[in-house]
DNA sequence: TATAGTGTAATAGCAAAATATAACACTAGG
DNA sequence: CCTAGTGTTATATTTTGCTATTACACTATA
C-alpha cells in the first residue's frame, strides 16, 4: 500500500477499508479478507491491521466473529451515515484551510472548479 | 497551540508559519519571533520548532541569520508560489478523497457549495 | 569588551507506532 | 476428533517524534 508517513498506518488502513465499504467494493454483510490476508494486502503487520479493525468494530461498522471472520455491518443506514461523515470531514478541512489562506467563499468554490477543469484537460 | 495528534507537530508548526507568511501576518523580510519565543507561543520544544524552521530554510522560504534571527524571504514570487502550491495540494486531496467515495465532479462541487451554505446558516 | 539575545547542535530519556513472533480461543469441515 | 483457518492477545524490539537540558557560535549594543 502507499502510506503517507505523516499519519499513522492503522489510521490509513481504517480509512482504506471504510472507502471499500462505502463504494460497495465490500458489500453489507460481506466477509472481509482475514486479518492475516489483509496484512499481506496492505503490507503491514497483523497487529496494525487488528488495531484498525478494532476501531471499526467499536464503531460497529464491522462485526467480528471469532473463528469465522470479520463482516461488514448489515445496517446500510450506518454506512450512509459514515459516508456523510467522511464527506463532511473532507469539506470542512478544505474550507478551513483555504479560508485560513484568505480565500473568500466564492474563491474557494471557483478554485475548486478550476482545479477540476484543469484536471480534465490534463488527461 | 491546537495540535492534531495524527500528524507530527513539527509539520503543523511549519504549516502554521507558512499560513502567517501567506496571509501577510508575517511580511516579506520581516523577522520571525525567536525560536525560543516560538517554542513558547506554540507550546512545543525548541528542537521541534527548529526542525520545522530547518525545512523552511531548506525550502528558502525563510532565511536564517545566526545571532540575528530568522527572516521571511524577500522573494514575493516564492511566497505566491507557495500559496498556489498549498491551495492546489488541498484541492487535490479533497478531490481525490471525494472522487474515491464515488462522487462525480458535479457532486463534489455542489456538496462544497451546500457545505458553505449550511455553514453560513449555522451562525 | 562584556552581556544579552539570537540560531544551532548534541545528548539522554520517554512515548507511540509498527514490527516480528508466538501463543491462545474459537469455528467449520473432513 | 483433528486440522486448517479464523480472530485475539501478548511480548520484545526498533524507529520516530518529542522533550528537557546543556552547550556552543554568532551579533548587536550598552
Amino acid at each position: 500500500m502507499n502510506f503517507d508517513d505523516k499519519v499513522p498506518i492503522y489510521y490509513q488502513i481504517e480509512n482504506y477499508i471504510y472507502h471499500e465499504i462505502i463504494t460497495g467494493t465490500l458489500k453489507p454483510g460481506e466477509k472481509l479478507p482475514s486479518v492475516r490476508q489483509l496484512a499481506v494486502d496492505v503490507t503491514a503487520n497483523v497487529n496494525t491491521v487488528q488495531r484498525a479493525l478494532s476501531e471499526m468494530i467499536a464503531a460497529e461498522m464491522i462485526e467480528s466473529k471469532r473463528g469465522r471472520g470479520n463482516f461488514v455491518t448489515m445496517d446500510t443506514t450506518k454506512i450512509d451515515q459514515l459516508k456523510v461523515k467522511l464527506v463532511t470531514t473532507q469539506l470542512e478541512r478544505v474550507y478551513e484551510q483555504l479560508h485560513a489562506l484568505n480565500l473568500s467563499d466564492e474563491e474557494i468554490v471557483t478554485s475548486l472548479q478550476h482545479y477540476i477543469q484543469q484536471r480534465g484537460q490534463a488527461k
